[in-house]
DNA sequence: ATGCAGGTAATTGTATACAATTTAACGCCA
DNA sequence: TGGCGTTAAATTGTATACAATTACCTGCAT
């Protein structure tokens, strides 16, 4: 679609693993909210969906517990992360201790062409925010992660872009947990601010900004009351 | 052995997984340095060792992976991770980066109970480092990292301290590879001037120290390999 | 000797089979 | 009707079997 979005997705190596793939897909699943927290994910049924041998759809299931989007149980079975009030405060107060340093190393190192890309990258939010329908609403909640991912990854540390994007899904899972608002309508603008004070090398009130952004989506949780499900859901867990 | 080291150590519920015990057996040598960086670690040799099957070998190794401990290699399985001089120097920006955020944090939320299970973890380094012996070695490296994981533990943030946890361990590894010195004779000191600060709550000074520490371990490095054991001897006695 | 080709052994990738545990379903009885 | 124990079904935990890929060794030609 988009090719400054494209260099942020997974490699995609066609000598993926088949259990890498099933994990992407059903990540995506989540990240886009198609999947709700608390779902369960069987391994038969995962394996049926993907036409793979338990096996693989075991392997997939472990490597998401390991990112926190889905949360085993031994001999229950795998499920949706449903992260707790406590978990979403901690998933927010990690973003704000790591995003300013990781957007200080992406000011130092910021080249005219990734700084293009970054704009390119907000007005395809943009275009999506405008655009109406479940499929954009859905690309519109990557594009807003992107935005993050794509400064981790300026920052040139792979180890801090691995933790921002498990950072952001989750952040994605809490969002559709405990948001409020239609998700990042706010965001968009402030990501603009953002990238503005990148610009000029203002690292100082770029720092502030995005501290700024984080308690601007945080602020939009209620923490206290939890989105209702089905019943079944409601009490399976 | 001593009750504030085993707050640190993993729950080791009984109802651990099999994979689980094998994973934490094989990463306790990693950190250990019983095993060095590159070491193959076949499927079936980690099996019969442990007297499971392949199946159980393969999951714990993959989780190591998901940590940085070990790397897989499609078709030609996983070896002991072996950190290329770039990625060492993004393990320790990494920590620069998130460090002081944690110390900060703990800083806030300290009693004094476990004031003094800082210094007590200190007072058992110390008695490490006086005692000599491989094994006291062993319990150095660890008694050394568990400092660091205790301040995460400290701050709450269970998300930051399953990331320091893998920073810590990766920072074995590297120090490893490229340390010249004996491990961390000086950081003992280092460790106690913090505690010192977080003491009087000089939480700035306390950072200072750290970032001063984490460069001091850095300057420890340089550019060369070092050899290693083989699966078999690391385990046996 | 060196380099290449072929084939064999060893190792990983994936699927299936069986055991252990949990979940639910049924029937019994108060 | 409602609670409770037993049993059957479904699901996960682990081991084994087979396929695919890689690594190694041998032998031949140059």
């Amino acid at each position: 679609m988009n090719s400054s979005a494209d260099a942020l997705q997974a490699p995609s190596d066609s000598t993926e693993n088949g259990a890498q793939q099933i994990r992407d897909a059903i990540r995506d699943a989540i990240v886009e909210r198609r999947l709700s927290p608390g779902t369960k994910l069987s391994e038969s049924d995962v394996g049926n969906l993907f036409n793979v041998s338990r096996t693989l759809a075991r392997a997939a299931l472990q490597a998401l517990s390991y990112e926190g989007l889905v949360s085993v149980e031994k001999n229950r079975g795998a499920f949706v992360a449903y992260p707790s009030p406590e978990e979403a405060g901690q998933i927010f107060a990690a973003r704000r201790l790591v995003e300013p340093g990781i957007l200080r190393s992406a000011a130092e190192r910021i080249t005219p062409v990734q700084l293009r890309q970054l704009r390119q990258l907000l007005v395809e939010e943009g275009r999506l925010m405008s655009e109406r329908g479940q499929p954009a609403r859905r690309a519109e909640i990557k594009a807003s992660g992107d935005f993050h991912l794509m400064l981790a990854s300026i920052s040139g540390n792979l180890i801090m872009q691995r933790f921002m994007e498990e950072l952001v899904a989750r952040s994605s899972l809490v969002i559709a947990l405990y948001g409020q608002s239609s998700v990042s309508s706010c965001g968009h603008s402030e990501h603009g601010d953002i990238i503005d004070a990148l610009e000029r090398k203002d690292v100082e009130t770029a720092c502030h900004l995005m501290l700024h952004h984080i308690a601007h989506i945080e602020a939009d949780l209620d923490l206290r009351e939890r989105k209702s499900f089905g019943l079944r859901e409601a009490f399976e867990r």
